[in-house]
DNA sequence: GGGGAAATGGGAACGTGTTTCAATTTCGTC
DNA sequence: GACGAAATTGAAACACGTTCCCATTTCCCC
């Protein structure tokens, strides 16, 4: 999707009550940096070895920071996927907010959102693997970030729908979107595993926006 | 569900050779038992405390074998649980093939059938919180105990789609079967780790199902 | 520019999944 | 009933996520 840096971020400071005053909620600058060194360190790792390769201590060596670090601004290696992921899938919706994709039926766009959308995960499988896996084995205590996640990805699929129409999304819609969602997860899932291959995904999704935008 | 014990079993030995000759492909008594005994230990531990609970010197411990005997069944923990859930998914097939679910249309014996194999699963959370987890996790080393699962559910939701008549699915009522069972999956996952509560799991199958189904 | 709190570094330590290995037991075959 | 192959046991060892601890550094406030 080459929608490439930056962007997105919302929660996520490290877990400890804020210092200073003046900047209420917001990292100081070096704390910015070096959580984003650990989120490009992790990226990088599971670009060669998918989940697996993202060992914490490597992570940790990688962002050039001590493993405790790591763990003050995520507390566990499927949160920092989890967090990875969401600024993933919210880079995602930002280009295409900008981008937004052609089609004159509901089912043409979310066809061709979700077509630009998997083949840029296609280009990256490991780090698909790697977020797809994080996501799929999510605790309680990730909840909030997993909940992040669905709701971009809804978000992306609502928009689509919608087109340039900008109207606020029917009950129907936000239905449908939300089934989509979940067949899109579902079926990465089945790809990352091994189950099926990854057109696969392509198909599942176009199929059932068929059945249920026509 | 109450579709209790036995049923289901297909593959599964050791991973050795079969030793003997006469029974090909089966395993002798014993071994038999002692699978039994190891997948048992696993649902108990399971129900206690989820999948942080089924230990793997725990359930060897419970199960009376040795740890590595463990893991001559199931090569790993994820296997193990998979393989249970497989066996559970299964067991549920069967049951509903004797007691076919009621309804006259395909939406209602789908919505009756989920209702039933969710109110079952809903009854022991932390069994489901543990299987869901393994399937979500899933590598590709399983993938053959993931496609079996998959592929039995979305029997499930084919036989309810179909009623009492029993035709060869349409290509149709396969997709639909497959995009339900992605669904119910994907609701699954969103209990377990707490982004959704149980009831959501029904009414999104019930959603779609009547979405896709009139 | 000093005081103090929070953050960071560095590294040991712990828990649990997984592997390994030698000794022993089980079981079919002769 | 003895032989040999495979299965089982018991225990140690390893890998990696996670936690802990303390010395050092950074940064805010006075």
């Amino acid at each position: 999707m080459t929608a490439g840096e930056s962007g997105s971020s919302d929660a996520a400071e490290p877990r400890t009550a804020q210092r200073g005053s003046h900047v209420e909620g917001a990292l100081a600058r070096s704390q910015a940096a070096r959580r984003r060194r650990v989120l490009d360190a992790t990226l990088r790792l599971a670009a060669e070895g998918g989940f697996d390769a993202v060992q914490m201590r490597d992570v940790a060596a990688a962002a050039d920071v001590a493993l405790g670090t790591v763990y003050r601004y995520f507390s566990s290696k499927e949160r920092l996927l989890l967090e990875a992921m969401a600024e993933q899938q919210a880079d995602l919706r930002a280009y295409l907010d900008q981008h937004p994709p052609p089609g004159a039926t509901a089912a043409e766009r979310v066809s061709a959102v979700l077509h630009r959308a998997n083949s840029s995960l296609r280009r990256h499988p490991d780090v698909t693997a790697a977020m797809v896996r994080a996501f799929g084995s999510a605790q309680q205590e990730n909840a909030d970030v997993v909940r992040r996640v669905t709701e971009i990805m809804t978000g992306i699929i609502t928009a689509a729908i919608q087109g340039t129409d900008r109207h606020a999304p029917t009950e129907r819609e936000v239905r449908i979107a939300r089934i989509l969602m979940q067949v899109w997860l579902s079926s990465l899932n089945g790809w990352v595993c091994g189950v099926d291959g990854p057109e696969r995904v392509v198909e599942d999704l176009e199929a059932s926006a068929r059945l249920m935008l026509s």
